[in-house]
DNA sequence: TTGTAGGCGTTATCAT
DNA sequence: ATGATAACGCCTACAA
């Protein structure tokens, strides 16, 4: 009976008694050209047989697919938030998201899963790509690939200085300005930083433009610990907090830091704020419900994802290669309880 | 020169002067079919070229595109969690996944994203689609487009219970019976749920096996409060909790309820779990930091992922039409300091 | 107002 | 050991 299993133009045109190209006119709004009649029975068939156009023969025949490929993990809320403010904007203007990530902290040398999905996303002739890098020491071999191919890239909340692309996060470095006053004025003279992971550039320019402001004050006591991993941070931070002259004021690289910090800290018997003044960055959930609530730098996750789309459409409908766009969005400090004036000596 | 703009057998076929069957041969792995010095030369070609294969034809020939059509909102770390158990599992086999969503909680019947969406994925032909219905009021209207369409469908985390799909979550029932037994056990006579959205079946079911177990003991008085918005159920537990017969033992509908009854309950001025007990469900991250620590039940959605991913997979790979799956996955309780015997008379 | 023909990139089939 | 051809579903020129 029906030849073709699947509703297609070619089966409403068996159907219908017209030819295919009569269908493909009809289907496309291009209806005003047609008798009323043979667009009603096209219509009718259509709509009978459950047509559903087939995109990928669009994307085959004009190059565009309507589809982003993200690689951003969603296994932080601030990460998930992200890709809640991409989402949106995709959606708003249908396109479709495809969401990929490797998870997997260390890059070793056999793991090719940033590879595979580039190329998951490439085959499947994504119109552009929006990441979140990793780190930068990893990500840029895989880069390559995309680029090769002109394919708009995005990058978001983790720029990668050594090369130019778009970008889309956290003015970083106007923070870490901003806490460091904040601690001078406090008037704090034996400050530290804490976290892990300086090859992450976010991390790195936090603490550049932390450092770049106590520098300005030769009386101030600075120790930076930013290390490979949590243990040998944590270790450090637990010896200094134990002798006499501990700092009384530390920035954590986030929030995460921020709670093994309390817990040293605590452990060492001492009092948040009034030994240690503790200032956080992103302003995760429990923020707020840690003792004390814990003051920190509220970051626009949902902005970022929104931006980088807006970014990404904007680059996919020009077809002039636009210049490299580097937004950095000024997060907004939270007071909560435990910041204080620097109570010592 | 190159006519040809991107990469393609032809072009490889073109630059090589031999015939594109015999470049699509070759780059199938089929080489040992021909000539070495052939093989090299259109090896290279495609190296230097960076080509890569068209998986958009390939879908339409084969109808198989190795893609997931997948709706859930990594609103929630519980929700991102089964995201991730997806993804992992279909990457590991080499799937691609869009992902997609509504999050608009009311179903107003202008509202057509649901639609939209689904329409996004089968104009794409996606092999299969996995789902978590918003509730089971709504998204019954979207079913239709996808069964039509012979598209395999897994639900996660909420069932349909009048609709013969594949289902994998939690075991709700089992819970609710267990979280009743433990109530008596511990001799609370005077018992309440306290939740929102009776439409959402994982809700239904846990109420269900809370209240079969609870009528079995007709000393117990029961209160029931689950209502159509979260407003009108705090009014009401606001309400009981104030009289001097308050209920000594609650049953919240998931762990934001539970904050929520903490909030009411020390308004009060009542002590948990002195004068209170509560018992959550869910286990969110910050349940451990509630004052006291909250009691809870602890789902495994990165498992409910990967089950539902594996059976999408299973499902898609054999062409006959399996019985529909229901799997419930027991949760586990977490014993913190929210639940005590019962203080009372 | 409608139809025909060719092509997009790949593969399977049938030659040579 | 290699080529030619048709087909997948849709679209665009170019007729008629």
């Amino acid at each position: 009976m029906a030849k073709n299993l699947k509703p297609s133009m070619k089966k409403i045109a068996l159907e219908t008694g017209v030819a295919e190209s009569t269908v493909c006119r009809i289907l496309n709004g291009q209806s005003k050209l047609y008798a009323e009649e043979t667009c009603k029975r096209v219509m009718e068939a259509a709509a009978r047989l459950k047509y559903r156009p087939n995109i990928l023969v669009k994307g085959i025949l004009s190059g565009k697919t309507r589809t982003a490929g993200v690689m951003i993990p969603p296994t932080a809320t601030f990460m998930s938030k992200i890709i809640h403010g991409i989402h949106d904007e995709l959606l708003a203007a249908n396109y479709a998201m495809f969401l990929s990530w490797n998870d997997k902290e260390i890059a070793s040398s056999d793991d090719d899963t940033e590879l595979r999905i580039i190329h998951q996303l490439v085959d499947r002739r994504v119109d552009g790509i929006i990441l979140r890098p990793t780190n930068d020491l990893v990500s840029g071999m895989y880069f390559n690939e995309i680029w090769e191919r002109k394919l708009p890239l995005i990058l978001v909340d983790r720029d990668i200085p050594e090369v130019s692309t778009d970008f889309i996060g956290t003015d970083d470095n106007a923070s870490g300005v901003y806490i460091a006053s904040k601690f001078i004025e406090l008037e704090h003279h034996n400050i530290c930083t804490f976290g892990v992971g300086i090859t992450v550039n976010s991390f790195r320019e936090r603490v550049n433009g932390f450092e770049s402001t106590l520098s300005k004050d030769p009386a101030i006591r600075y120790t930076r610990i930013v290390e490979n991993d949590l243990a040998t941070a944590e270790e450090k931070l637990r010896n200094m907090i134990k002798q006499k002259d501990h700092p009384t004021a530390i920035f954590c690289m986030n929030d995460y830091y921020a709670v093994s910090a309390y817990r040293i800290i605590k452990e060492a018997g001492l009092r948040i704020p009034d030994d240690v003044s503790v200032f956080g960055f992103a302003d995760i959930e429990h923020a707020e419900l840690m003792s004390p609530p814990l003051t920190t730098m509220r970051q626009f996750p949902y902005e970022i994802g929104k931006q980088a789309a807006q970014l990404f459409l904007k680059k996919i409908e020009s077809d002039a290669t636009l210049p490299p766009v580097k937004l950095r969005i000024k997060p907004e400090p939270v007071f909560r309880q435990s910041l204080s004036k620097c109570n010592k000596k």
